[in-house]
DNA sequence: ATTGAGATTATT
DNA sequence: ATAATCTCAATC
């Protein structure tokens, strides 16, 4: 019996629908930043299953957006999993304390990623609210970029790179989301990228409350 | 070697 | 408004 708890989540992993490396690998960003809404964010981290549906993303496209940690093809230590071929994460630390989760997409080289800012709690929600100190449930635990990866257990250290056809941090498809229920916006906290602070590379879903707080720009 | 700003959040 | 505090690029 206590083995059960790994059993069922490497079971339930293998019969998922857990999204396969060719939706990563497509070229159109901003559509894959769409696309991932209604999708459930998973993770298995020190044997707790936790996950959400995504909604709210944003696209970061690579060399030729001066939002992109990649813009000019700019290549350091903190950002060289945005270069691995899609289909892994991108984790690093903001501001010196919060872990932003990215998914990396397209062919190896470009690096395009589509950041996760917001789901909705769905399984875990116990060790999701023992992860942030919280007691009671409430649109904080998840809504924000940086919450979402407290509550999922999500550490720039142990996850930057890993794989999403693994079993330690992966995205199944879930609901079908129309067209009209989403919004396309301006990204959030990106003023210093001047003109391309104003493209519409921020998708949520209308009226969620889930989607994060923040002011655009 | 030092400094300032950043894909944020909780508190004052 | 501000503190918390890691990484990177620019400047000294």
């Amino acid at each position: 019996m206590r083995n059960c708890g790994q059993f069922w989540v490497l079971t339930m992993a293998k019969l998922s629908r857990k999204l396969p490396l060719s939706f990563y690998r497509r070229p159109d960003v901003v559509q894959i930043a769409k696309e991932l809404l209604g999708k459930k964010l998973v993770s298995f981290v020190d044997g707790q299953l936790t996950s959400g549906l995504i909604v709210e993303t944003e696209a970061y496209a690579g060399s030729t957006d001066r939002a992109s940690h990649g813009y000019g093809g700019r290549r350091t230590a903190r950002n060289e999993m945005l270069y691995q071929a899609g289909g892994v994460a991108y984790v690093y630390l903001c501001y010196g304390i919060h872990h932003l989760f990215n998914v990396v997409t397209n062919e190896a080289g470009i690096p395009h990623a589509v950041l996760i800012r917001a789901i909705q709690p769905e399984e875990g929600i116990e060790y999701m609210l023992r992860r942030a100190g919280k007691q009671q449930l409430d649109y904080s635990l998840t809504a924000g970029p940086g919450a979402l990866s407290r509550a999922l257990g999500i550490h720039y250290r142990q996850h930057n790179g890993v794989k999403l056809t693994g079993n330690l941090i992966w995205i199944e498809d879930a609901l079908s989301v129309p067209d009209t229920e989403v919004v396309a916006t301006t990204r959030v906290g990106v003023a210093y990228a001047q003109e391309d602070a104003w493209l519409p590379y921020r998708f949520y879903l209308r009226d969620n409350p889930w989607v994060s707080k923040a002011k655009g720009l």
